[in-house]
DNA sequence: TAGATTGTTAATCGATTAACAATC
DNA sequence: TAGATTGTTAATCGATTAACAATC
């Protein structure tokens, strides 16, 4: 029998539950209601059932949801009752603000190593976490279990260093260069394109501010 | 008469086609048809020619497309023809990240000033911009036009420092706080959400390498 | 029990794909 | 002209919303 496949759509809605459930649960909030909930996130109280009832019944007829348990169930879907090694390529800003982000960690992300071509960068450390030479990459991942490899480097080099990663057995690619990485389907591959999401603001803003609106 | 409203599911893949456009420009590719860029873009040609035909016939029958042509008229779609200035508020590593990002520039995103409450950080300069006071930026927004503010500030200041904005005239926020804010509707907010992102990829992880797959 | 609210089916809406006539 | 490929309509598919019986 096939688990029927989940729609991307919900998928990317559930960091946003998740996120949701948790600034409740910071302010002891007990139970909540499709309904609250969904006056709270601006979606439909029928979307919310919905989506959660892909995974299961979490709630209970006439009395809602418990925001703690919901929490956490949503929190085992997304992957966060397990820990995640992880490594950075290309410590430029981008890359040094990554590492210095101590938050992941409290959601089971642990920054290992950051590696960098640049030699003058090689041997310094942010948060304690040395930045080695991209040289000793290969044998790092052989020896060490890496997660994910998070890319902050140039989109020339982006491509080559991603493929030489799915080669030496990596699984999970969270790509920040401006390109898109076609590699075998059994890497994962999540982009955070920033220079798009600027793009996608200045659209909303020069349609808004646009001469005649006819 | 009214102009019919495209779908945001359009707009998101606006700047992709861009990039892809970007792109081949820059290999000298003269013309391409709808089948090519499908086959590069992983998409299907009816999609391209769709979401292309909200704005307009840019092709020509049994040619194709201008590469140059169309990657001007999408740019001029996303509104990247015109310039945008943009301040920073928050001068943290992901702040200080953005500012040095110097790319934006070449799309017409300029960044004019960055703010921090840190008095240890106000006063220095990043790429030749300065840090100031964040006690300054009432009074800089109401003397200078500014269009954009990035925020990159913990969750806990963001609401209030996005209402002030708001209230001070600016058009768009680039809001990197992981929560949700709510303006009234005339400020466009862009999100990025990063803990999310890593979220989705952890759940496609995790997805992939349960335990049984009944 | 009565009231509330879920889980779930059915209806609607929107987005994607297919098909093909128009036309370069 | 013949061939290619768009622009656009129609068909399909998927996602969202509405409705309500089940049930706590």
């Amino acid at each position: 029998m096939e688990k029927k496949q989940i729609s991307k759509a919900v998928i990317n809605r559930l960091p946003r539950y998740y996120r949701y459930l948790g600034d409740l649960l910071e302010k002891d909030v007990v139970r909540i209601s499709s309904k609250e909930l969904s006056e709270r996130m601006k979606v439909t109280a029928s979307q919310i059932r919905q989506d959660l009832n892909n995974f299961g019944g979490f709630g209970q007829q006439g009395y809602g949801y418990n925001v703690e348990y919901l929490h956490t169930e949503i929190g085992k879907i997304l992957g966060l009752d397990k820990r995640y090694s992880l490594i950075i390529i290309g410590a430029g800003n981008l890359g040094q603000a990554l590492a210095n982000y101590a938050d992941f960690e409290r959601r089971g992300f642990y920054v290992r190593s950051i590696f960098d071509i640049n030699p003058r960068l090689v041997g310094l450390s942010i948060r304690g976490i040395e930045i080695k030479s991209i040289d000793e990459m290969e044998e790092y991942i052989k020896m060490n279990q890496v997660d994910i490899a998070a890319l902050t480097l140039p989109k020339s080099k982006a491509p080559q260093i991603a493929s030489d990663l799915a080669r030496w057995g990596i699984k999970g690619i969270w790509n920040f260069a401006p390109t898109d990485l076609h590699l075998h389907e059994n890497v994962i591959v999540e982009n955070v394109h920033l220079a798009e999401s600027l793009m996608k603001l200045s659209y909303k803003l020069s349609e808004k501010y646009k001469p005649a609106d006819n």
